[in-house]
DNA sequence: CAGACGTGGAT
DNA sequence: TATCCAAGTCT
């Protein structure tokens, strides 16, 4: 096992003489702090950075963020991907704004019931912002903790995650925002998934696996499923007003983002006619095809221009497009629309 | 618990 | 090209 002292002391200094200017950092104020953890789940520093300002920027305070409008904000978000982060954060912030007095509670207990508030940002920003003695419990930490005991148990279960948050937070320090955040930090610059930097390492001396030459063997994960492979075929409606049918999503995937018309490649005219409530010449210009690579899934997408007298609720002038959050799936496909519109004439 | 949920970068 | 990974959470 670990000797915690001498652990939190190599750890928490090392932490302090390569401590990096991130501009969450530069903050004390609870809202900007769970903004950026929220910005950072499955999302790389240097990716995060330019949103995080903007937000700030934006909506310098909790009130800001909690007056706007939920299509505002996903336009805001759009790029940074998992868009429900945002659609959930501002339900939290408006909690906070209604029912905390728009103050931040540091009563973990009541932080952790908030909508997008798990065992990750629950730790990260009450440690943090408040310094309680909680983990945070990410990506990096069960990579570092698994070798430093040489666990190999599958640290995609959460019953493990939990057992890890349970013995950090049996020897965390009273520094506990900057403790999470240095075994994060040596996660990510020294103790990383491929090439780790062991003889950088501060706390080298108590590495299990190191001592046993088997770092590569941490951590253990299930491997994931195969992504499931999608055909559609996505359609530029155009009508002689110029404008073109978007509709907002509804479903899981992508919920509240703009997308154009897709249907299964064997879907019928006559069917898109019924489902969009519109009238088409039958007759289709091939734009050019995308791929889109999810997390899960595939899309593979044939994208067509047709054109239509029809116009109903859906159209929208083709210049006030880029007003509307999008993703980058139909991003990919509307450039070859653009290009097809400005470059084929 | 397993699967859904974005996007971009590295190997 | 295929796979993994990145300051995870929800259902």
């Amino acid at each position: 096992m670990l000797q915690p002292a001498t652990f939190n002391n190599n750890l928490l200094e090392w932490y302090h003489s390569n401590k990096r200017d991130l501009p969450w950092r530069r903050t004390d104020d609870p809202y900007k702090i769970w903004l950026s953890e929220v910005m950072l789940q499955q999302t790389q520093v240097i990716t995060v950075i330019p949103y995080f300002e903007k937000f700030i920027t934006k909506y310098p305070t909790l009130s800001d963020l909690a007056g706007a409008d939920e299509q505002s904000l996903l336009k805001d978000w759009e790029g940074l991907g998992y868009y429900n982060r945002i659609r959930n954060f501002h339900s939290a912030i408006k909690e906070v704004e209604e029912n905390y007095g728009g103050r931040v509670t540091d009563d973990p207990d009541e932080f952790f019931k908030l909508k997008g508030v798990g065992p990750y940002i629950g730790g990260a920003v009450q440690s943090i912002a408040f310094n309680h003695l909680l983990a945070a419990v990410d990506g990096n930490v069960l990579r570092v903790m698994a070798r430093l005991n040489a666990d190999a148990r599958d640290t995609t279960k959460a019953s493990v995650q939990k057992s890890v948050k349970a013995d950090i937070e049996s020897m965390i320090p009273l520094e506990a925002g900057d403790f999470n955040q240095a075994l994060m930090e040596l996660g990510a610059t020294i103790c990383t998934p491929r090439t780790p930097k062991c003889i950088l390492c501060p706390v080298q001396q108590h590495c299990e696996a190191f001592k046993y030459n088997t770092v590569h063997d941490y951590p253990v994960k299930k491997k994931k499923p195969k992504k499931k492979e999608e055909y559609y075929n996505v359609y530029f409606l155009q009508n002689d007003r110029d404008e073109i049918y978007l509709y907002k999503q509804e479903g899981d995937l992508l919920k509240g983002m703009y997308e154009l018309p897709k249907f299964d490649v064997d879907t019928s005219m006559e069917n898109i006619e019924d489902a969009l409530g519109v009238e088409l010449d039958h007759k289709k210009i091939y734009i050019g095809s995308e791929k889109h690579i999810f997390t899960h899934k595939v899309w593979y997408m044939e994208g067509y221009l047709l054109h239509t007298t029809s116009s109903n609720e859906h159209f929208i002038p083709i210049g006030e497009v880029q007003n509307v959050p999008m993703s980058m799936a139909m991003k990919k496909i509307f450039r070859k629309f653009i290009a097809e519109e400005t470059g084929g004439l």
